[in-house]
DNA sequence: AGCACTCATAAGCCCAGGTTATGCCCTCAT
DNA sequence: ATGAGGGCATAACCTGGGCTTATGAGTGCT
């Protein structure tokens, strides 16, 4: 609309009629009591506040195609010419990014998503269940060649009303290992690095089964987290949770593309490879 | 639902009839083919797939409400306790994560918010239109107090089939002046800060009026742009754009709250720069 | 066995949002 | 001036998704 210049045009754009598009920025002015769209005769230009409302709305459009592109990935079971294996956390946060990409590379290509950890992954590739898989952790699971394709950082969160919130000088690793933590289970590979990189672990707080639990404690205040980078780059940037500098300790991970060894990847393989930065 | 163990629970939570949302996530298996929860007459817990699409979704709905926040704050134009005025970018990107964490502490504060660039939010302070700004830019506005709450990076981006996604050595200044660059229009912000940081500009390769507009010029691969961190962080986390590395110039400015001199914040305003972590 | 809990199914209602059919207003060309 | 055309608003009607209430069927605890 702000590119088309008039109400009717964008409609039909849309695939809608000019009265239904006029209805309804009509209704979203009267619920906002703030006009959206200067009208003339000669066409409609978005007010400021219209802009405004345009770039917020495009947010969930962004976020419901990223949506779409997974379930679409969910529902390609059969047929579909690039099967892709991921762990959890990168199914959640990179994956859907990944295949908005590739879509638009390869508009005909049906892509099908499992998501398991690092065991089922590496079976499914291993059984030609799968073209493709992302894990996450420190080795390359056997029988798999792999590429790293990003680092992921485990940062400390806690709320803002927190002591740590404010806290300048850096954690050092005894004192964030005697410190009981939000974690998840027993067996999760966030935990996993976390007790790599610093050994025995004091008792945590909770123990949680999902990111988003260990997520959603932490930002009601229960205590001090330790997260993917990933998982809470939103809750930061609007500071519902701060990150506790960290020093002396090692909180990284590699996020891998692997396959069956022998196979090089071509084709839509290397192609959201290539998406991923990680082309062999 | 995931935390409560019933889908009559989280119905009941939710406002609605069991029936309802058991049709709602049957309707939901049946387009995507996939079982979202096991059913048991215990109860029902998520699938992998189901805590995927949950995880998905939950982007959505934050979207949605970093959407319903900021249009309350357009909404409340009277009877508001604090009222923001803003500039674009600021309002774009990050006012609303702020109203919703501003809403978290003050339920019952109601919010307004006008946008516009430096000129507009000072004269509305200086009215006692508005009780607090948000400004980009080199300076305070004369008549103003302020203090810096964040700053904006300026980044050069280009689609990932440029030359310059490759690149690995630092673009100079020289060359990223001589260099055609899509851009906003002349007076905007973020040009004045890359002209002040260069000297003088190439002939720009486009330009267009709004960040939105420059943001898909580039996605679609018609060159460089220089653009907010802020308005790129997404697409750079998709790979929809691709960051060049810059080496020798400050593509930086300051993001500040300000207030009529003299006025030292209280109340909802302190509230408010709290959270922003721009405590005077 | 019976109760208490779960989820599934069926039948009916409501309304948001669409369509078609107009009308009014402005501008521009004749 | 005046008629044509583009652009938005209004009115009347229709459809379907999604809700509700009412009920059934399976399972485990007492």
């Amino acid at each position: 609309m702000a590119r088309l210049g008039s109400l009717g045009r964008a409609a039909r754009e849309l695939g809608i009629t000019q009265p239904a598009a006029s209805g309804r920025i009509r209704s979203m002015e009267r619920q906002l009591g703030v006009a959206l769209v200067d009208r003339s005769p000669r066409g409609s230009r978005l007010t400021e506040a219209g802009a405004l409302v345009t770039d917020w709305a495009r947010r969930i459009v962004e976020a419901a195609e990223a949506f779409d592109a997974g379930a679409q990935a969910l529902r390609d079971r059969r047929d579909s010419r690039l099967r892709v294996a991921a762990s959890m956390t990168i199914a959640e946060y990179l994956l859907p990014g990944w295949l908005i990409a590739l879509r638009a590379r390869l508009p005909d290509t049906a892509v099908s998503l499992s998501a398991g950890n690092s065991a089922v992954v590496a079976g499914q590739l291993l059984d030609g269940r799968a073209d493709v898989g992302f894990v996450e952790g420190v080795g390359v699971p056997a029988g798999l060649d792999g590429v790293v394709v990003a680092q992921d950082r485990l940062v400390v969160v806690v709320a803002p009303g927190h002591a740590w919130a404010r806290r300048r000088v850096p954690l050092g690793a005894a004192e964030l290992a005697a410190t009981p933590l939000i974690l998840r289970e027993e067996g999760s590979g966030t935990r996993a690095v976390l007790e790599a990189a610093l050994g025995a672990l004091a008792r945590p707080l909770l123990e949680l089964s999902s990111t988003t639990a260990v997520k959603s404690a932490a930002v009601s205040g229960a205590g001090p987290a330790v997260l993917s980078e990933l998982a809470v780059g939103e809750e930061v940037a609007a500071r519902r949770l701060v990150g506790v500098p960290v020093a002396g300790v090692r909180l990284q991970r590699a996020l891998r593309a692997v396959w069956p060894v022998g196979h090089v990847p071509v084709g839509p393989v290397r192609e959201l490879l290539s998406l991923t930065r990680g082309v062999p």
